[in-house]
DNA sequence: GAAGTGATGTGACTTGGTGCCGTCACCCTA
DNA sequence: TAGGGTGACGGCACCAAGTCACATCACTTC
């Protein structure tokens, strides 16, 4: 195999996202990304399930990095707390050359409703694997679903605002100020 | 036009939700579908953007109710009280011989992650769509989707009740106890 | 009764996605 | 060093979702 080239996998992701960037997401076909990746569209959905899921393969990491992060939360804590700790956890892995991948991530998704459709099946993934983990801390169930939507919520808050360069804030701090205030919100509710 | 018929739009949506029932989603083709309910493929598209959004055209409406009761509730209201107000309107449209077919849906997309994936996309629009409505009556960032997102957690359980026929109660009865158990349950976040 | 309008049918086409089979490089072992 | 196994890839045929241009047919309206 071609192992002094980089990944298959990675040339491809890069290759769609490129692609999309310039010519959006329906302009651009399964085997334009192959052929710029240097391989076939049989090839393509050998590494992925469908052409969206280029896009959001990552966030399945991503669950199992929040789920792990709750339920290895040291001593007692408050359902909020351990998604705090999980918040944490993730965003220390989000370096900063991450940030153009995920403006341009942010961008493509944006303006195309067959990714939104996908982004909001991953988004409650990830809230399925929060709430799942709070449950296995003990926490009842309105509880453990809430806190775990506040987290996600206070996640993508963060991305979204991170992914704009123009913030020079990391993103463990957007994302905590974003769950504080989520928090202070609760007051206001009724 | 043949009206002396059932609707056509109304006949494609009975035809997919049967055949989905019968043979699952994935197994059923737009053909058969348009067969079943004596029209081709083509007029199917003309009546739904894909194969998906025949079973969830009927989102879109509940929306604009959720949003209008949301606008004209009287008076001046805390936020989770015009979510209730906005859950009593749209429940009380669901009576009682749409159980089945509530059922049917229910099922037919609990099985399917291509399906899931656009209830994901529709739940989202109902969110948005209260959200929207509570900023226009003035209510803040947080709270407004805090609490539009609450309204849309409690008809989506009380609607998966309210579909086992085991459950007798009404759902406008079933949604204003989810809500309230929602809101009792945000104490034991912190 | 002729023109217009709206809903439908027909058929060709593109593209996402699946399945089968062949190939080639690499690895391991006798 | 020969030979078999394995894993990644290409080629090809195929199906179904969706699009589009064009024709048809009933019904309305002047």
């Amino acid at each position: 195999m071609a192992r002094w080239e980089p990944n298959a996998r990675e040339r491809l992701v890069r290759a769609a996202l490129d692609l999309f960037a310039e010519q959006g997401y329906d302009a651009t076909t399964v085997n334009e990304i192959a052929d710029r990746a240097g391989l076939t569209k049989t090839t393509f959905f050998r590494h992925f399930p469908d052409k969206r899921e280029v896009l959001f393969a990552g966030q399945d990491t991503h669950a199992r990095l929040l789920a792990d992060a709750i339920t290895e939360a040291p001593g007692p804590v408050t359902p909020l707390q351990a998604v705090g700790a999980a918040l944490d956890a993730i965003t220390a892995t989000f370096t900063d050359d991450r940030r153009e991948f995920s403006a341009k991530l942010r961008a493509v998704t944006a303006d195309n409703s067959e990714l939104q459709e996908r982004a909001a099946l991953k988004r409650g993934g990830l809230a399925n694997a929060m709430a799942d983990a709070l449950r296995k801390r003990g926490v009842s169930e309105p509880p453990a679903s809430l806190a775990a939507e506040l987290g996600v919520r206070a996640f993508y808050q963060a991305f979204d605002q991170w992914a704009d360069p123009v913030n020079q804030q990391t993103l463990t701090e957007l994302a905590r100020h974003a769950l504080d205030e989520l928090r202070a919100a609760i007051a206001a509710l009724d």
